[in-house]
Parts: C-alpha cells; structure tokens; sequence
DNA sequence: CCTTTTTCTGACCAACTGGTAAAATAGAGG
DNA sequence: CCTCTATTTTACCAGTTGGTCAGAAAAAGG
C-alpha cells in the first residue's frame, strides 16, 4: 500500500538520491559514506536515515531505478523494424544517456566493476532473457542478409562500451581532448556512425 | 640510492602490492582498508606500514607501475610499419592485456572513474603527449589512403573501450554469456578483428 | 487554539579506520 | 656465541563510520 507521499517527502527523497547518486557514482559503495550525502543533500544524517532505513536502502533504491532506465532502450529494438535504422537508433539512444545521465553510467560501471555484488541476480536472469532475445532477432537479420555476420553478443558489448565509455571515462577523455562539454559528443556519434554503418553493412 | 632489496623485502613487497592490487580493483582507493589488504596478503598491518609510508603510497606504487605496462604498445605503433598491421597488433595487445591483467585494467578504470584525482596531471602530460604523437601519424596514414578517414583520437577510444570492456565489465559479459574463462576472448578477438578490418579499410 | 502526526535534531554508541610507538623476535656477520 | 640490524608483533590512539534514540520543532487537522 503506497500511501500517497506528502510535499515534504517527495522533495526529500529526491534531494537525498539526488545526492547519493553524485557521491556513490563517484566514490562506489564501501567507499561512500553517509555524511558526505547528507552534506552535498544539505539534509542531516539522522534525517537521511528517516527516509531511508540505511545506507544501503538508497543504494539499492538508485540500482533499481537505474535498471530500467538503461534497458529501455534495448527493449525498445523492434524485430519488424529495418534492422540498420533499429540498430542505429539503439546507439544513438545510448549515447545520448551517457551524455544527459554519466554520473548514472558512473554508478552503473562502478557496481560492474565491484563484480556486481548486487545486481548479479538481475543481470543473470532479466538481461540475460533480454539479451538472448534480442540476440535472435540479430541472428535472424544476419540470415536473411539485412546486416553483416558477426557475433551478436558482441555487437551488444560493442555498443555497450563504445558509448559508455564517454560517461565513465569522462577525465581520460577531457584530459587528452580538452574540457569541452559536447564537441565531444558530436565527434563521437559521427564516428561511431561511420564504425557500424561500416560494421553492419552485408 | 635503492640499495639493493634483501630477500624479505622483494618477497614482501610484491606480496603486499598483490594483495593491495586484488583490494584496490575492486573497492576503489577510498573503499579499500588496509586491513582487508593485511588480510589478503597475510601480513599484519602495522608490517605493512613498515614496508609502506601510507595506504596512499601503496596506491600510488600500484598507479605508477601500471601506467607503464599501459601505454607501452601504444608507444610501440610504428609510423614505418604497415599501417593496418601496426593498429591491429595494438588492438591484439590491448585486448591480451585485458584478458591477462583484469585486475590492473579494473584499478585503471576505478581511478578514472573517480576522477582521476592522482593521475590527472599525469594523462593531461605524458598521456596527452603520447596521443598527440600517435594521432599525427594516424592522420599521416589518412591522408596517404592507408587507412579510411575517420577522427583519429576516437579511433583511440575505441580501441581503449572495447578491449578493456571485457576485463573491467566481465561480471556483466559472465552473466550474459556464461561463466567460462578464455572462450569469450576467443569470441571477443574474432569480432574485433572484423570490426576493425571493415572500420580501417580506406 | 489545541491535538496529533510528521519531520527533524543533538547526543550518543560500538565498530572500524589509518597510523604510531615500543618492545619483542629473527637474521646476518663476525 | 655475540652484536647489530632488519623484521614483526602487541598494544594503542584519535578520528570516522553506519546507525540509534529520546525528545524538540513543524505541519496538519480539527
């Protein structure tokens, strides 16, 4: 029963994921502590733990929420759909979340990097059933010569990288393109288009 | 003056710069503690510290040490040399040293993911010059119809994301693909190998 | 205005953190 | 065997950590 939430507690949970998303994204889990939220959150710790029963309630909260937001996308790719334009489409889409949500890319590779403590369960049995799914449609593109042949796991991966990449290793980037904030973005899509129109072309 | 090392401190020292090597990956420098370090290496803490000023110097050893075996091959790709051949062994070496060092990779990316705050100035120097170096000769390469046209500093990036998504990333390959050891490296180069050929071909 | 519920705070706690000091032990050289 | 140095341990410390609790302060409801 999720009883209708007052101003005061929408307002503070978001303040306070708000804020744990920029420390946790940053420093992991083991090495966040709630202090350094409650500051960035301007909110007392005790009062964070009122919201929250603890630390790792908002952690887990943030995962969650993260989740569907990331494999939206890839359920959106349509098997009725021209094969280059759903692949490309899927691309951009992930781009575009690395650009407009890294510090949730950042929590993401984190958690992964940490071997996936929490979200290994997840992983195993809901984006493994989408990934195979989506991986028959691939299959079946490849066979009827829509798109080159190739392994289609590892065109995900491929994706996968190449775009969070720009999220993740955002300082490497700047520190060897300069610190812009999106001429780097164009110059990647335009290069990642050239790479699968190239790639995916029979 | 490094006097020449006793026996104890060589064994020591590597078994200290393992452990802190296994902890530091996968917890990150702020949620790494010593003691899990002491544990893993099977020395006491205080004899840590006696081989070590602070947790920040182990780090830092670990950083610097690592650096060094990363940007090796890519000081290794030749102007003089065929064109493809030089990028593909570059390629082939970025994606052994994923499969053969996880570990070092998974630290790499937890430092640039934080932020990079103790190799910045290092990436923005050494690292910003050497890909500079290398991006001239790319372009050169271009320029001669060796290779296709294409932005030379992504083409880095993706040569970096896509080999080091296979170590830093491998819970999520496990849980996609299955837990096996070697068979997605295999999978991995033979995708890689034609991506590249197809994105290189002028 | 008063009551009830929600929100918030200050004081506190036990466990853990990086790091220190001194003394105990082990090794090497003679 | 003795001496000197290198190594290791025990006991400890001050600061931080996630979390609790009783009560204060606001809001909300009437």
């Amino acid at each position: 029963m999720p009883t209708r939430q007052t101003r005061i507690q929408r307002k503070n949970h978001i303040a306070i994921l708000d804020a744990a998303l920029e420390v946790f994204s940053l420093q992991g889990f083991r090495g966040a502590t709630l202090d350094e939220i409650a500051n960035v959150a301007q909110i007392s710790k005790p009062n964070i733990l009122y919201y929250f029963t603890s630390k790792d309630a908002i952690y887990t909260a943030l995962l969650t929420d993260l989740l569907a937001t990331w494999l939206d996308p890839l359920r959106a790719i349509d098997p009725e759909g021209d094969p280059i334009t759903e692949i490309m489409t899927y691309l951009r889409c992930k781009l575009d979340l690395s650009r407009d949500f890294p510090r949730e890319s950042r929590l993401f590779a984190n958690e992964i990097i940490q071997g996936a403590p929490r979200l290994k369960a997840v992983l195993e049995t809901e984006l493994k059933e989408l990934v195979d799914d989506k991986v028959k449609i691939f299959t079946i593109w490849m066979n009827a010569g829509k798109i080159a042949q190739m392994h289609p796991v590892h065109l995900l991966f491929s994706i996968w990288s190449l775009t969070q990449h720009y999220a993740d290793f955002d300082a490497q980037v700047q520190a060897v393109s300069g610190p812009s904030n999106s001429p780097h973005y164009a110059d990647a899509w335009g290069f990642l288009e050239l790479l699968f129109t190239k790639l995916l072309r029979p």
